[in-house]
DNA sequence: AATAGATTTGTAATCATTACATAAATGAAA
DNA sequence: TTTCATTTATGTAATGATTACAAATCTATT
């Protein structure tokens, strides 16, 4: 894990122990895990883990911007290492948040801009609520039963 | 203001004095305020207001897709009562949020879709966090001033 | 090894939001 | 218009994520 040192090093951030294992946690995992969830896992392998280091890590990756905090979870904050331009998807249906990359969504960088008028853009956020593929799928599938039921 | 009365009923929402004047607010207000924003603007006019009544009601409307709930102000909820599509920039400085119309960011119709892969979208939120044209004024200005001072 | 500075930790506070029980309002039926 | 059932509103108490803070630990340098 040499490159992730030099990976918060060249970022501005020393590269301690719990660092190191957070954005490893993160680069590894796509999954856009809330702080208890990487609290919960990474109790695993560093036990004395504090939930503050974890708060005031996440905060200073997002500062440094390693990390992406995003908003679309409106109960906790979710957390993503790949800052390369993407949007979003959660399902309302199974909770779970995908990544959107550009073969999906072509249209996706032309609205990551710099500046918008006369506004200095530093961030931009496209995310997505709805059905993921497998519980529309279900969905499809429960009216279909209830219809034949019905019958 | 009957049409906000009609507007209401319309969305299954019965159109009660608070609903009324909650929903008022909102499309006459397009400052995106937080609940307490509105609590304390609502509390003038209806002093006996409860924020439980506010939080319902705005779950509510939420729910019937008459209000926009934003995400990009990872403080407070925020509250819109124009729910065509339209982005939102929030200043880190000054904190203020505007609307991005077509207008400014023609691209912005590529993104709302109704669905992307086999996904169904119900929800589309495009949110930009940066320095408004004032705040990037003063910033530039203030550099300027260094400059000047260290000569 | 000693020292200074940065980082981590645990506990206690904060604050937005929600749960819940009660009160008030509404609308339909008699 | 009285009665009754249902919906809506209210206030207080609980919840739960996040932050503040002070003490402990680690790290790098001399």
């Amino acid at each position: 894990m040499k490159d992730i040192r030099a990976y918060l090093s060249e970022h501005g951030i020393r590269p301690s122990v719990q660092r190191i294992s957070i954005m490893e946690y993160l680069l590894t995992h796509k999954t856009h895990p809330t702080v208890d969830e990487m609290f919960i896992a990474l109790s695993d392998s560093m036990p004395t883990l504090s939930k503050t280091t974890l708060y005031n890590t996440l905060k200073l990756f997002v500062d440094r911007q390693v990390v992406l905090m995003l908003g679309l979870d409106e109960k906790n904050a979710r957390f993503d290492g790949d800052v390369s331009p993407h949007a979003h998807f959660k399902c309302s249906c199974c909770g779970r948040v995908e990544d959107i990359f550009e073969d999906e969504l072509p249209e996706l960088n032309l609205v990551f801009k710099n500046n918008i008028g006369r506004r200095f853009i530093m961030q931009t956020e496209l995310s997505y609520t709805g059905y993921c593929s497998d519980c529309y799928d279900k969905r499809i599938q429960s009216i279909d039963n209830s219809i034949t039921n019905t019958i």
